[in-house]
RNA sequence: UCCUCAGUAGCUCAGUUGGUUAGAGCAUCUGACUGUUAAUCAGAGGGUCGUUGGUUCGAGUCCAACCUGAGGAGCCA
């Protein structure tokens, strides 16, 4: 017989009909006479009941039945005659797979903390939280590529090993092949790269953006989505040292034709997500209003996790340059009163987080995109606006989160650009081949990055971002 | 990296101004129960109190350093 998905199973409600299913034992329970069994295979949110009378089976087979035990069962469907489901499996055959060891099994049949699932998360896609985030996780990464197919983008892998150090976000990790008790050095007693295994000195990427340009400024349209590595010491519940980045790049594209498609992509992803996972949504939101009921009133969610992703598809981005942020900032109450830590005093400070905060949950209330930003704070390839102080960059804001995309119009003029790498200190040879886009046939282009850990984390409501990766990878910790 | 808080049973936590043998709920095990929904009821087992050092007649409790985790900041996506 072939095996049959719980969510195909519970969708279709095969009542009458045989089935074979296999999956992994959530809970059991039951009487002298009869076993329940809640088994879950990761198909969807939601278990199958599965009804053992204890007369048919040995009590040797029922007693290797715990929670964690892979099992594989067949039976018939029926009408449950119990509540809290409409449909059961009456077991005719149980085979045992694989048993969990009930008093070693670390998972148990109730709620566990973050911070210990955290710790076992080779095991934490058993728990129905954590089987929600990746499916939604998945759901999400499928309409990234649907998205782009759709509108007419090529996927691009670009290098995670990279010869270029002059992305200018962060710091890299090394690569490298020598023996590190014996590293070769050169004449002057240096570190002789040359001797490494690609003859340079070479890093993991922290973007995709130099060379999806490459990409961009022949195909027109295209964009990257893959592993990005930053050796910051960063430990907030927003950083992972290696992330996964979405960066479109198009060709012909100024920024506010770069704002419009990052704010019709979030939108199609989120609509995505309602439309495809609203089960997983529903136990998510449900966790959350749970959580929240712990807390004091104030620092509840002021809407559910529904209604907050609705939000985001239902009203417009507020477009807001750096210029008037800074005037709102500036007049804000905290600032006046003296509340932000960092207070807003001049034009050309860089925002922080409450900033941010402020404008995005307090004054707007809305995702906000922030552009127009000072040429000082922003990377060297951003295009210089005419007014000589600004940079065509821009920021999007969504609450709770922060900055979910960072994108800007590239500087596509020969000279400018020369002149700001100057400024910048990136020697012009090691960027012979991105110079050369601008020298042969150059064109206005703009690009953003996405970083897909914070969209899985606003889309799912987890607050850390640890619990959107499947292995976290930050300071001091790289276990599984 | 900086600031704040925390570390006690498998998990979540309590433990009084330092004072006999360190507790609870859940989980586990044993038994009871004809349909349970985190089943219920009865009983049992389970601890180097994060580590090291110090103060003290006496430390889970006080002090120091370190380790680990969380929240916030910076860096950013």
């Amino acid at each position: 017989m072939e095996r049959i998905k719980i969510d195909a199973l519970l969708k279709s409600e095969p009542v009458g009909e045989k089935k074979l299913v296999k999956g992994w034992v959530r809970t059991k329970r039951g009487s002298k006479s009869v076993n329940f069994i809640a088994l879950n295979d990761g198909s969807c949110i939601h278990n199958l009941q599965i009804v053992a009378d204890t007369e048919n089976f040995s009590e040797e087979v029922l007693r290797k039945v715990t929670t964690g035990a892979a099992i594989s069962v067949v039976g018939e469907i029926s009408e449950s005659k119990g509540s809290g489901q409409s449909v059961e499996m009456i077991a005719e055959e149980i085979e045992i797979l694989g048993v969990a060891d009930s008093e070693k099994y670390p998972l148990q049949p109730k709620k566990h903390s973050l911070e210990f699932l955290r710790e076992i998360a080779h095991l934490r896609f058993r728990t129905s939280t954590f089987g929600a985030v990746f499916r939604i996780r998945h759901a999400l990464s499928f309409a990234i590529h649907d998205y782009f197919n759709k509108n007419g983008f090529y996927y691009l892998n670009t290098p995670i090993i990279t010869g270029s150090d002059a992305e200018g976000a962060g710091e890299m990790f090394r690569v490298t092949n020598f023996d590190l008790d014996n590293i070769p050095k050169n004449e002057e007693g240096k570190i002789d790269f040359k001797e490494d295994f690609f003859g340079r000195e070479t890093n993991l990427t922290v973007s995709g953006q130099l060379e999806a340009e490459l990409g961009a400024m022949a195909l027109s349209q295209v964009y990257t989505f893959g592993p990005t590595f930053r050796a910051e010491n960063s430990n907030t519940s927003r950083h992972l040292a290696e992330f996964w980045m979405v960066e479109p790049e198009v060709a012909f594209a100024d920024l506010k034709d770069d704002m419009d498609l990052a704010e019709d992509f979030l939108k199609y992803i989120v609509q995505y997500a309602l439309d495809n996972c609203a089960d997983d949504l529903a136990f998510l939101e449900n966790r959350i209003e749970q959580e929240d009921k712990q807390k004091p009133k104030d620092q509840r969610q002021p809407m559910s996790l529904t209604e907050k992703l609705k939000f985001i598809v239902e009203n417009e981005f507020e477009r807001v340059t750096y210029t008037d942020a800074i005037d709102i900032l500036r007049n804000s109450k905290p600032n006046k009163k003296k509340k932000f830590n960092y207070l807003i005093e001049e034009w050309g400070a860089d925002l922080q987080s409450e900033h941010e905060r402020f404008l995005v949950e307090k004054h707007f209330k809305k995702p906000v995109i922030l552009y127009d930003y000072p040429a000082d704070i922003k990377a060297f390839y951003m295009r210089q606006n005419d007014d000589d102080k600004t940079v065509a960059a821009m920021d999007i804001l969504f609450p709770g989160i922060g900055e979910i995309v960072g994108g800007s119009q590239r500087e596509e003029r020969l000279s400018v650009l020369t002149e700001k790498m100057k400024d910048f200190n990136i020697p012009e040879e090691e960027m012979w081949w991105y110079l050369d886009t601008r020298k042969y046939g150059t064109a206005p282009h703009s690009g953003f990055g996405l970083g897909f850990e914070r969209l899985v984390l606003f889309v799912t409501g987890m607050s850390n971002i640890r619990d959107v990766i499947a292995f976290p990878r930050t300071p001091g910790s790289a276990e599984f």
